[in-house]
DNA sequence: CATGAATGAGCTTTCATTCAT
DNA sequence: GATGAATGAAAGCTCATTCAT
């Protein structure tokens, strides 16, 4: 992989369009290689094969969403939980809105889990994000700040699964089909301020709220 | 479609098999007649082309599903909106237990709405379930029994993507891998409550519920 | 072929649109027996294969065409060469402008001798057409009607030729691409007049006429 | 396309077979591979599609097709119209003789005209071809040297359509079926002269030309 | 006599990957 | 290191025809 940074970003460009848009399993090198106007037998010199780009691709994304996360995060004493999830959620969604291509491939990747190449890719991440949860969650029972009855391995799920319903109630809701409509930072923070809300209170009446089953 | 119903039985089955382990783009029409063992040609008779067996085994799908449908829902006036919430979310959870790879298809199409072919199956249902839940929510503020100044879009928004999620709970978390492990009807009604009142009352602690963010 | 005359008819109509449109090879009789409402199995009771529905249809097209034909070509004796000719191209093209599908099944026949399907129809025919025209041209060289020193084979050809060419003209320069508009019979007399001015008188200047080469 | 030149001919010739034999619809890819020894895939490295390797035979052939165009026709003012259009019909019968397989598709698509891939590639050459004759057809008038009584849109037609009369009369009525007969450049100008001496006098005796009918 | 399910060869096209140059 | 021709399996789909009922 001594390319030149040209080259290499171009054909990074183009597998992302291809990936974005047919996913895994309908991606074709053809297609990329043609767009990226190299070889075919070059492609294979780079890589090799389409999971090995995918792979790459995907390394590349994760890297260039840490440059998303806020400086909050580096000291997750200092602030409260809800605080730290909102700033979690806010970078995610940032960062797809600035990089839709990008963000997209991510979700294939997490709605698809079941999928051999995805599930590969995933599973790291995925350990990961439940490991940085869980300590979050550890740190804000002892702290008072959410309810010390809830089973820690569900709010773990519901946490990651809404962080990835952020981007479609932006994607869907906010922005529309209309990707090329210029989003705003507000409408990111708004979005997350939804969610944040939800997850801290719920929808029922707060004079009424009871742990009770209706 | 006069075929002997053992037959078309034996079509819609191995075709399920491998709609969900391929999903739509990737599954093969030569595995499933070389799987039902029938000529090429014939399956070309039953059914115009992949799409169509597809849209096929979806209303199929969907039938069945109804018949998981609990009583309560008839008669909405007479029940808590949680109440209606828990027996959507469990009879849909229900069915998905006793027919995996059906739910498994079902959920492709939920996941991936971009797709062409899940596009057009989906949007029907998608604007009935929208309906269906605005109808809901619009009962349950004027009981009071949730806030009204919630935005209504995102809470049919994040109970359409919760619904779907306690699927993954469920066969992530509950039954873990082990597809065939004899999971009980209880796992079903314990995944439900965890969500239920999550959605009800958050995860933060009662006393100090407010609606600032933080 | 004891079928009723209605259902006969529906099959040979569905079938004439079908070769029109797509030719003997790309003809389908999947297509034919589904406008025609008829079980694919009773299609080959009444017809042996495609190439004897083809035979029956191109046989009632010859045989619809026979009651165009003028009172005069009753007795040639009775009327000038060119007289008998341009009835003849008269009817044909009468013809072809009520039965325009018909016209084109019989003309893509003419055309594509060489295909083995065409070449077994068209044979008999053609040899027919050919005795036809040459006892009209010995007619007319006994009685000094049309020049004595022409090729016969040549004159029969050219006459074959042109009279498929008025078909040509007639749909494409007069009718032009609308099959729709209501063409009259004056059009046809009007091409026809055309053909045969041409073919007496050919296009030089009448007083420099002679046979020299240039 | 920078394939050896040797495979490149080898495939060309062979395609060449295919559609003189089958015409576009019929011909079977299959064979064209079959019969150059090449693979499947290798095709579709060459041409888009079977369309696309139609369209570059098509213009190999009219390519060629220009070598044989006569001296003659490069200076038009020198030569009576009559000289010039027994060279256009010289010209393409001479190389009908010497490639009858190209000239055959080169008809086929003559005749054809309603055939999508058919239309799309003759449009272009029929506008040429009219225009061309349109010119002839004036400067022939101003000269005096054909009737200035004639509709020119019919003289135009006819030419054309008396030019693929000369194919088949060639090949029909001189070579017989017999394709592998040495036929020899005085058959074709015997039979353009046929033509020639037609299109100028007509087939009446001369002594009676008259504008009437009849 | 009517039916329509069954058939399998055939079609055009796309694919990821290899390898000689 | 770069190239792109070569490959053949696989894809979805259509076809004319047969034959048991």
């Amino acid at each position: 992989m001594n390319l030149p940074d040209e080259k290499r970003k171009l054909i990074e460009e183009k597998a992302i369009d291809e990936f974005a848009v047919w996913g895994f399993d309908n991606a074709s090198i053809n297609r990329i290689v043609e767009q990226a106007q190299i070889a075919k037998g070059s492609f294979y010199q780079y890589f090799e094969d389409k999971k090995d780009l995918f792979n790459h691709l995907m390394a590349r994304i994760s890297e260039e969403k840490l440059n998303y996360i806020s400086p909050v995060m580096l000291n997750p004493q200092a602030h409260n939980f809800f605080t730290l999830l909102r700033e979690m959620y806010r970078s995610g969604l940032e960062f797809a809105r600035q990089n839709p291509k990008a963000a997209r491939i991510g979700n294939q990747v997490y709605k698809n889990q079941e999928h051999p190449v995805h599930k590969e890719i995933f599973k790291g991440g995925k350990d990961a994000g439940k490991a940085f949860y869980d300590q979050l969650i550890t740190l804000a029972i002892s702290r008072g700040e959410i309810r010390s009855d809830i089973d820690r391995e569900f709010v773990t799920h519901i946490l990651m699964s809404l962080n990835v319903s952020t981007f479609e109630y932006y994607f869907e809701v906010i922005k529309g089909a209309d990707f090329d409509m210029a989003a705003v930072e507000d409408d990111v923070m708004d979005t997350v301020n939804l969610f944040i809300d939800f997850i801290k209170n719920g929808i029922s009446v707060p004079e009424k709220t009871n742990n009770n089953h209706d």
